[in-house]
RNA sequence: GGUCUGGUAGUUCAGUUGGUUAGAACGCUAGCCUGUCACGCUAGAGGUCGAGGGUUCGAGUCCCUUCCAGAUCGCCA
């Protein structure tokens, strides 16, 4: 049972004394980080959220105190008072190692059993403990950082849109499916037996119906969920900073968004962005970089060798352009020493992962080039494909022959890959580009119709409107994504605010009038009432922080994260429910008397 | 759903071709120590080798199943 209180103030934080305060009788409350028993003289660092300061224990102490002091133990809650003094011997690792003090009373607030991990930057527990501890793991000086980071960083979003006439409202975290998108976590309704609400991917809808209110200009900060498979950026709950506008086109959107970038990097971080910033057009990203977010911190452009590939010896080739695929490559410039024969095995593996079936290379060497596929060309044929890549000695060139899909998917992976082993990035080396033009709709083969490349409330380009019922594929959409090293770090576009044209959207998406009524009837209605023109983007929150903090991981900047399985290992959810709880919610029939409850859980 | 990596003391790891009593470092416990700060010295405790099954005279090691964690493809409008 630990002391109490009793009216005792903390009068410091840790870690903020420094040899100004000399002299100042302190009380400071933390946490026993490490303590140093040298007999008759005992050395606390104390530990709290602003760090470690050095306390000492010796024998002008009363014995009891000291006594105390020798019980001391890791993790330990404790209060001391004492004066501040200059040391003997400073500690230039801390900032508080200039100063150290003397204590003259201690009081024991709580004991500590030895804990499974070591609160310390540098433990190297593996992750599984770590998060069943989090609390633990969470006292851990990098960890508090890239909280308090992350914090930081959504008062500036904040004191930003608030400055700029934005009104944060709060939408419903109960609310209606969605049918198009990712799936959605159910939640059973008690009060409407059988029926379900879900929680939201986005609050797309209302964001837009809070526009038709004349709200103006809308934001959140606000916990979006997606039931898919997680990933190192990927968790099922995470957070998005919801931004909603009316009276806007892109270039209205674009241009505030690129103001708030700008102050989120200059107060986050240090950095100063450069306005405007770069904009490329989706075919464009595509065909140089093969993906949609494209890394520019570096070159390996994609190169087309279509008319090249055409009539040439070489049947994988040939093939891939028969079925209308393609043929492209990328000019590792000046990688002929740094790849070696198992390296370029290596990248073959990699691109496989996304379908392609081989990676072929050629080394340009003084006078020659050496290739494994060098024989299916003329040397003619060689040299074309060497000049149209800009070959010089040194340089290995690499490609990929195969349906359009998987070259992009391949070789613009690829790309980043070998970005990552030939270290052609710098840490400190923010660019970041907004990729605009995306086509608005996208076939999906599995459904056997076309999908919302974005999402259905998404408006077309003008130009292309004429061809939204004669050729879909071709319609590009007022959609933007801000692209931050590679990463998409938020998306948006102008919306439909016209029934009409949300209805021809609707068909487009192969939905009837009735579907379309019964899944957004809502919105649609709505929008029958003076509707403004309006558009927005949403930011992905955790991304954002883990780029800015130099983190590979989404789980290092969320407090609570869930493994890969989507538990917690902590709390131990999910987990089984009372089986009357879900007689109550319909979800089951036969009601069960509470012993026999772990019984018919099993059963089910 | 697929592919891959890992699971041995509280923690991080080592553990040879299957072979005696499974080791190290840190941590922990006790004792000594008045200027340490990764304190030092001495002594000590601590193991369901993720779980289950199999092969074998013998399994941490080989095989099968399974659980957990991670990476990744599919998926994520």
């Amino acid at each position: 049972m630990g002391e109490l209180l009793n009216g005792m103030k903390r009068s410091h934080m840790c870690g903020i004394l420094r040899l100004e305060h000399i002299g100042e009788r302190v009380t400071l409350m933390g946490w026993v980080q490490r303590k140093r028993n040298l007999g008759g003289l005992i050395f606390v660092d104390l530990r709290d959220k602003t760090g470690l300061v050095q306390i000492v224990f010796d024998t002008t102490v009363s014995q009891e105190a000291f006594d105390k002091a020798e019980g001391l133990r890791g993790e330990f809650v404790i209060a001391i008072t004492g004066e501040i003094k200059q040391r003997e011997s400073v500690n230039d690792q801390l900032p508080t190692g200039q100063i150290e003090i003397f204590a003259d009373s201690l009081k024991i607030l709580n004991e500590s059993e030895v804990p499974p991990i070591h609160i310390n930057d540098d433990d190297k527990a593996n992750e599984m403990l770590r998060l069943k501890y989090r609390y633990l793991d969470l006292r851990k000086p990098k960890m508090q950082s890239k909280l308090v980071f992350r914090s930081k960083l959504a008062k500036t979003v904040r004191n930003f849109l608030d400055d700029n006439g934005f009104t944060e409202v709060e939408t419903p975290v109960l609310t209606k499916p969605t049918p198009e998108g990712a799936r959605d976590y159910l939640v059973p309704s008690r009060v409407n037996q059988g029926k379900f609400y879900a929680l939201p991917q986005s609050p797309q809808l209302f964001k837009q119906i809070l526009m038709v209110s004349g709200f103006d200009r809308y934001y959140q900060i606000v916990k979006c969920f997606r039931d898919e498979d997680l990933r190192a950026d990927r968790q099922p709950e995470f957070t998005q900073i919801d931004i909603e506008m009316s009276f806007v086109e892109q270039e209205d959107v674009i241009a505030i968004n690129e103001v708030l970038i700008q102050k989120m990097f200059k107060d986050a971080i240090g950095i100063d962005v450069q306005l405007p910033l770069q904009q490329m057009p989706y075919q464009e990203a595509m065909d140089r970089y093969g993906v949609d977010k494209p890394d520019v911190r570096f070159g390996l452009e994609l190169v087309s060798l279509n008319d090249l590939a055409d009539g040439c010896g070489f049947k994988v080739f040939t093939d891939a352009l028969a079925n209308g695929g393609d043929v492209r490559g990328i000019n590792i410039k000046g990688a002929g020493e740094k790849l070696s024969r198992k390296d370029l095995d290596k990248l073959q593996d990699y691109v496989k992962t996304y379908g392609a079936k081989g990676l072929a290379w050629a080394r340009v060497n003084e006078g020659e080039i050496t290739s494994p596929i060098a024989k299916f060309f003329s040397e003619e044929e060689m040299q074309a494909i060497v000049t149209r890549m800009d070959g010089e000695v040194g340089d290995v060139l690499v490609f990929v022959a195969d349906k359009s899909n998987v070259v992009y998917d391949s070789l613009g992976n690829l790309r980043n890959e070998l970005a990552k082993r030939l270290e052609l990035t710098k840490e400190d080396d923010y660019k970041l580009l907004w990729v605009t033009d995306f086509p608005l709709l996208e076939y999906d083969e599995e459904a056997n119709r076309f999908a919302a490349k974005h999402h259905p409330f998404t408006c077309p380009k003008d130009e292309d409107l004429h061809l939204l019922e004669t050729d879909p594929g071709k319609v590009r959409a007022k959609a933007y994504d801000i692209v931050l090293n590679g990463v998409e770090i938020g998306g948006g576009s102008i919306r439909i605010h016209n029934a009409d044209l949300q209805g021809r959207m609707f068909k487009a998406l192969g939905f009837t009038e009735e579907e379309a009524y019964d899944k957004f009837g809502f919105l649609l209605d709505a929008f029958k009432y003076g509707t403004p023109p309006h558009g927005g983007i949403a930011y992905g929150l955790d991304r954002l922080v883990m780029l800015m903090t130099g983190t590979d991981n989404i789980r290092e900047v969320i407090a609570f994260p869930k493994t890969q399985n989507a538990t917690c290992l902590m709390t131990e959810a999910p987990t089984n429910v009372d089986a009357n709880q879900l007689v109550e919610l319909a979800i089951q029939t036969i009601k069960v008397e509470k012993e026999k409850t772990e019984e018919v859980l099993l059963n089910m």
